[in-house]
RNA sequence: GGAGAGGUGGCCGAGAGGCUGAAGGCGGCGGUUUGCUAAACCGUUAUAGGGUCAAAAGCCCUAUCGGGGGUUCGAAUCCCCCCCUCUCCGCCA
């Protein structure tokens, strides 16, 4: 969440910033002024109260001792601690007031991050070349069910449509692409890997800033649980209420989930096959990193998952997100978008997001610069490295051979244990 | 799911209505001593909010002993609810 106190003191910063995202955020800036200085006022009141009473109670404590009567002055505070309960049910009223909104306004772009909806954002770089084909490339539902390597039928029926089912050498594939990728994060990016829960707390939902505004896109259990939508929540918030230390810091961690979304309204975009799907495999990484370093390691993530598609000889370009376009907690996003030969579509297969200090401060999650120093917040970001379905979109399309297999490239093949994905024989 | 025991600062651990933001120890930081290291000794060492200040430092106040409510002039301490950990039983891959 944005900081209250730069709210407080810089009001017209704020608006300015939150401008960029859209139009509609200065009524909310307004209502967290007005509130903020109204519990101040009240917060003044009350602890001059307390003080008092706190004197006076020592004092009753003194007579006591001394053997003395002190039923008047008792009698006396009895009306004071009254009106200590009511401004203090008042003042808890006004800060629970002030934090839901705070928690529904969104994060401050960063001054890097182009002005304008989804048509403004601007491509960073291409790398790769699109294959060529001497025939129609295919799309990659005709491939997959030509392979026996997916069926979407049978995952329609046990679990509604947008569950995909993996079968024989496409569930290998699938097994193949994580220990790939979890291997080049490890080995040679230098995270750490883990193996998170995939429900959650409400809490962690809130510390990564899904909830409150995004709980539609969530799946939720009988016990309140919810479905994580991306690794990113349990493992951000493996350092919730903590002070970290800073021999720790930069902290990298990668995790291989499932992914679960409900995509509440994306009905009618994209679905067909695997493009958007309700559940999904993804490697994410996430990075804890001291404030002066953010903008760096942005980029050093962003090549972290940039490395994983190269490795797959699979071509892509890095997007960088304009403001109307840039999630909830977000400060500055780059999309990394692998080109799908049969689809002819590029298809995000990785975000690469800082969120600055809008986490952490949600989650609590500090640092101390210095020994001894105050702790600060530190800032999270993430990045998907990477989602699978897409990419499978893109290797199925893009290595299409007119004999109808699929040539899958060279660092997959001590993973997936053979160069060609070919048709099953028919028993 | 049932029964019991617990949760106190970075860690261990005392405290059982007022003199306790909290003894003592360990650790951390600064220093004295030292050829170096160690030891010893001295000092220091929580977080958040509010006020004061141009700002910082400082100072003052408030809150915080798993979380939330309550009793009381006053709660780490008493009562209620919840969460977590441990032990035993049950169930279970």
């Amino acid at each position: 969440m944005i900081d209250l106190r730069l709210v407080r003191e810089s009001p017209d910063r704020v608006r300015a910033a939150l401008a960029r995202r859209g139009p509609g955020y200065d009524g909310a800036i307004d209502v967290l002024v007005q509130l903020d200085d109204n519990r101040r006022t009240l917060l003044k009141q009350t602890e001059k109260l307390k003080a008092d009473r706190n004197k006076a109670s020592e004092e009753v404590a003194r007579l006591k001792r001394a053997g003395e009567d002190a039923a008047e002055l008792i009698t006396e505070l009895k009306g004071v601690s009254d009106a200590i309960k009511e401004l203090d049910h008042e003042v808890r009223g006004i800060e629970s007031e002030l934090e839901e909104q705070l928690l529904r306004l969104p994060n401050l772009p960063l001054d890097d991050v182009p002005e304008g909806d989804a048509s403004a954002n601007r491509v960073v770089r291409t790398w790769g070349e699109h294959p060529a084909f001497a025939f129609e490339p295919a799309p990659h539902w005709e491939i997959g069910e030509r392979l026996g390597v997916l069926d979407l039928p049978r995952g329609a029926k046990v679990s509604g449509s947008g569950f995909p089912l993996f079968t024989g050498d496409g569930a290998k594939l699938v097994r193949a692409l994580v220990s790939l990728m979890l291997d080049v994060h490890t080995d040679e990016h230098g995270y750490l890997e883990v193996a998170p829960p995939y429900l959650v707390t409400p809490e962690t939902a809130r510390g990564t800033g899904q909830l409150p505004m995004l709980a539609d896109d969530m799946y939720v259990t009988g016990d309140g649980l919810y479905l994580i939508p991306t690794a990113e929540v349990p493992v951000t918030n493996l350092h919730r209420d903590e002070v970290m230390a800073t021999r720790d810091l930069p902290m990298a961690y990668v995790a291989y989930t499932p992914c679960f979304r409900r995509e509440a309204g994306a009905h009618g975009k994209d679905t067909r096959g695997l493009i958007r799907v309700h559940q999904f495999d993804k490697v994410e990484l996430v990075r804890f990193v001291p404030a002066e370093r953010s903008a760096a390691e942005h980029e050093a993530l962003l090549g972290h998952a940039e490395a994983v598609l190269r490795r797959l000889d699979l071509p892509y370009r890095v997007v960088l997100l304009a403001t109307g376009d840039l999630g909830f907690a977000s400060a500055k996003t780059y999309d990394l978008e692998v080109w799908a030969a049969g689809v002819r579509s590029w298809l995000e297969a990785s975000s690469a997001s800082t969120f600055t200090d809008f986490q952490a401060r949600r989650a609590n999650i500090r640092y101390r610069p210095r020994p001894n120093a105050k702790p600060e917040y530190v800032h999270t970001l993430n990045a998907s490295g990477v989602a699978l379905p897409r990419t499978l979109i893109a290797l199925l399309e893009n290595n299409q051979q007119e004999d109808g297999s699929v040539r899958l490239p060279e660092a997959l093949v001590p993973y997936f244990g053979k160069e060609y994905l070919t048709a099953r024989a028919r028993a």
